[in-house]
DNA sequence: TCGCCAAACTTGATAGTGTCAAGTCGTGGT
DNA sequence: ACCACGACTTGACACTATCAAGTTTGGCGA
């Protein structure tokens, strides 16, 4: 089947965004790499940031999908490690949409209702799955806390690793996988003297 | 004393970037307000990049200091709790720095030896700090394994709060004290039901 | 004091960018 | 047959970084 040139568009950023980072990424070029003219994509997205807000809704439901779906057999069944890890591989394996999500400068997810709608699901999803792990009994602000705590980790892990000086100091996905796991592991223990 | 054209254009660029995030800096536009031509930045700065070389280099530094300083009588006594605040603390209050810090593809560290000692120093710091928390018995993979979730945490907790979905949720300083807290807290202690 | 030289800055030009404002072309519906 | 509309093109404008010169200026040795 024919690809649409909004969908070109698209994945040829979001290739762009993963392999570079957003910065120098130029719509005209875009445009002449999918043979058409420097206003065609122009036609799609009214803007240059309206690029980078649809490649974050697709991030986001993705996200969601990822993070909502019920444990696997192959995976963890302690709650933190398996989020942790989770959110991780969500973010190597999405480099491109999630070096733009969390961007607010470059996605103005604020204009569109569908966008924000999308960035809740994520949230509440991660909120849910918290919610479960901390247990009936909780007060809604312990769960607000340790979803909190729980995200920081995840997402400063993710970040640290993509784009920080983690990235060169493990290689092989074997390792990087243990580390992870081994985190996650730590924190939901606690930090302590050992 | 008369500020040099070098610090003027740091200073305008941290300032910047702090307001407006990194991505739409213009040299032309500094170099405008600053009253000189549009080239004459350039002759300090041999490129666009090593602008943000600089103001990652300073962030560096003011970073090593802010978290290798000794506990002040005002500050929590819990290492966790003391050095995910003094995290948050030193990225709310150097936003400018540390928006461009983290973003290797800004910044390229790797360019210039100085750099490259400034942002392992800063590490350092970190380790050794984390080190003295976890205690002398603690195997060296120990201690590397809690000061990545450590630096995760914080890092991840800061960058929610500086970009993220999460400003807008706290919005007074107090509210935000006190969930940085909390959160630490949390994490020192262990994700675990209640 | 003169000369000069290197650093600091200016001016001009080029290629590339996002965005505005029109024009073209084909296709489906009335 | 007409025409309206969506998809795309063409052309222009203001802006950007960067290259390649020129020009000013302050300080230092002869």
């Amino acid at each position: 089947m024919a690809q649409t040139l909004r969908e070109k568009v698209i994945k040829a950023a979001v290739k762009y965004v993963a392999d570079n980072g957003p910065d120098g990424l130029s719509f005209r070029q875009i445009a002449s790499d999918a043979g058409v003219s420097h206003q065609a994509p122009y036609h799609h997205f009214g803007d240059r940031s309206a690029i980078f807000g649809e490649i974050a809704l697709e991030g986001f439901r993705k996200f969601t999908a990822v993070m909502g779906a019920p444990a696997r057999a192959d995976e963890d069944t302690e709650n933190c490690v398996r989020l942790c890890e989770r959110y991780v591989d969500f973010a190597i394996a999405n480099k491109g949409h999630f070096r733009v999500m969390f961007r607010a400068d470059l996605c103005q997810m604020h204009e569109s209702p569908e966008k924000e709608k999308a960035a809740d699901d994520a949230f509440a999803t991660l909120l849910a799955a918290v919610s479960e792990m901390v247990g009936d009994s909780a007060s809604i602000d312990e769960i607000r806390v340790q979803a909190t705590a729980m995200w920081s980790l995840a997402h400063g892990l993710a970040t640290l690793i993509i784009d920080g000086p983690l990235e060169k100091k493990i290689g092989k996905v074997s390792d990087r996988r243990a580390l992870v796991r081994s985190v996650a592991q730590r924190a939901a223990e606690g930090f302590r003297r050992v």
